[in-house]
DNA sequence: GACATTCTAAAACGTGCATTCTAATTGGCA
DNA sequence: TGCCAATTAGAATGCACGTTTTAGAATGTC
């Protein structure tokens, strides 16, 4: 190290969630970015080497910390807590659940997609995440896994909690609390084994 | 009228849902649309005058389809129905329904909104879906009617579904059978009233 | 204290796209 | 038949943005 860098990183994945959070994907330019954190343009090249590599990254850290908050459960054994834990997690990281949760990774992506890298390591974040699915639909049914079963789970752990929540992402403004009764409710009618 | 066209207003908006269901919001380029049409790009500017222009009018086109398919089963008070009644529409109107239930209007318009009248035209579907579904819960309760009941109404049998549905949309090929079977559980486990 | 290296800084470049412009065609109508 | 507005046709324009370049500043090491 030879010269100490006023802009970190992450300064730069948190201004580029802001940017999609607050505008879409079109209002993450690298100028905007760029301007966001108070930097050059040419300096978010120093750490990232395209806007590909720059959205990725931050989706990369997004999908990072939102299925820390959930693996652990699942692997548990414990749905329910599970898809309540997306309440608590969105409500602290409001920006990234915005960002993460908001908007396709196709919208952001299929234009240019992310370096091969930063790909593999989502790849494996995914997986990961398939996986703890996978064993709390384990620890509940009894024989073999039908892919009906897996989308049941995905669907009540994720989907549905996620879709119960967009509206007032959208909207912006906190989380009603009847947020937490549908999540109960639904799980207690809609079981996953 | 001199000369007939060669081009109708639903071609180009038919190619704009096509280009966004296939390739996102980034592939609807004004060019693109035209290509896929057989026009050069300066026709699209006889009926439409801008790209927002362009994507309102397909937007709107593809809500109103949908709504339709909906609106007169909630007024039934038939929300299992209305649930179910996305499926069929989904399947036979495969392109809008990946353009309409897999973006959302915010990444396709903040940049640059549609001009006024579209946002008029959208504004009165969108208040009439709504008076649909407020019929709806209404036809089910007794007394006032809360926000939290007509948020849990738009979750089962608007949002759910297409939660249900989105993995498959995204994916692309048929939709799964076994996709009426959770839309109906769901309805069984946590009905409206 | 000079050097190598990593960074800031800002301007410059090139491209792709929305939009506009100019010209050429078409076909109903007088 | 000849006129004329609507339309096709496709090239031209201008701008916004990603990326590159060039120059200079900072800092650990010898």
């Amino acid at each position: 190290m030879v010269r100490t860098a006023r802009f970190s990183e992450d300064d730069f994945i948190e201004a580029t969630m802001a940017q999609v959070a607050e505008g879409g994907p079109p209002a993450a330019t690298m100028q905007a970015i760029a301007r966001r954190v108070g930097a050059p343009t040419g300096s978010i090249y120093h750490r990232f080497e395209s806007r590909a590599a720059m959205l990725g990254a931050a989706w990369n850290a997004a999908y990072a910390s939102f299925t820390a908050a959930l693996a652990p459960l699942l692997r548990a054994g414990r749905p329910r807590d599970a898809a309540l834990a997306i309440l608590p997690w969105a409500r602290e990281h409001e920006r990234r659940a915005r960002f993460l949760l908001l908007h396709e990774p196709v919208a952001l992506f299929e234009d240019t997609p992310p370096p091969a890298p930063l790909r593999a390591e989502l790849e494996r974040l995914e997986e990961s995440f398939d996986d703890a699915f996978r064993a709390c639909v384990a620890t509940r049914g009894d024989g073999a896994l039908r892919e009906e079963d897996l989308a049941r789970a995905k669907f009540l752990i994720f989907d549905a909690p996620i879709a119960i929540l967009r509206p007032h992402l959208m909207r912006g403004g906190p989380l009603p609390p009847f947020a937490e009764r549908m999540i109960a409710e639904l799980h207690a009618g809609m079981p996953i084994g």
